[in-house]
DNA sequence: CTCCACTACATCGCTATTTGATGTACGTCC
DNA sequence: GGACGTACATCAAATAGCGATGTAGTGGAG
């Protein structure tokens, strides 16, 4: 299994990859660094630098709801939730990558299937 | 057929792009634009503020040979060509192309085929 | 014969976004 | 009590694409 992939390809996929896994269900900061990190096969790993501001923005946004909940054991969470905005926003960046790979698959060859 | 790709997705990737327009022979930095313009189905259009400098740093890294001619009609040309260096970069930037496409894959869903 | 479009190269400032470092704080295990 | 993992946050630095601008040659439209 080759390791993370880092660096300027990532540029742009952060929204995209909270969007699709909050699309399953509540999350918190942490847990959906995870999920990104298990879905894709430990190939994304957000830093924390980039995740939390980008999680501010998508509130900032409306595409993301969030509350704290103070934990049982552990700190504080903050969990978000995605809205009807934010599910318009998925859709849109879902067609964005979905041309962008495309495109790149025709010219590079297919890098994928 | 879908406009032009913009944006942060395109970060990292007029390496590739270009490396991989110029294995199939010599090219001037126009055409090698147009060439990635046409193989992807338009999505890709490289602006002339990242092609340029692009080229330059292939060149500086010894990714490409490059030499002025005089064209017939029209402004002088650089023709540029991909070295032994630059076919070991191309490879590799085909390989992280690979396992990024992969990876975006699974965390939401095939956006390709 | 003037204007515009296209070819062809180049550089610059702006902007968006990721990274790694740093900081706070709590919990658990040894 | 030290290390490690959880959980949030912010920051400076680096990266690289975009549009604007500039130069210059060619050719067609009006």
């Amino acid at each position: 299994m080759p390791g993370r992939i880092r660096g300027q390809l990532l540029k742009g996929t952060t929204t995209l990859l909270v969007l699709t896994v909050l699309r399953e269900g509540e999350l918190y900061g942490y847990e959906i660094a995870q999920r990104i990190r298990d879905k894709s096969g430990g190939a994304f790993i957000p830093s924390e630098g980039s995740l939390y501001p980008a999680l501010h923005a998508l509130e900032a946004d409306g595409a993301l709801e969030a509350n704290w909940r103070e934990g049982d054991r552990g700190p504080r969470r903050r969990y978000y939730k995605i809205t009807k905005t934010g599910l318009g926003m998925l859709e849109a960046h879902a067609e964005e990558w979905a041309a962008f790979s495309l495109g790149m698959g025709r010219a590079v060859g297919r890098a994928d299937r």
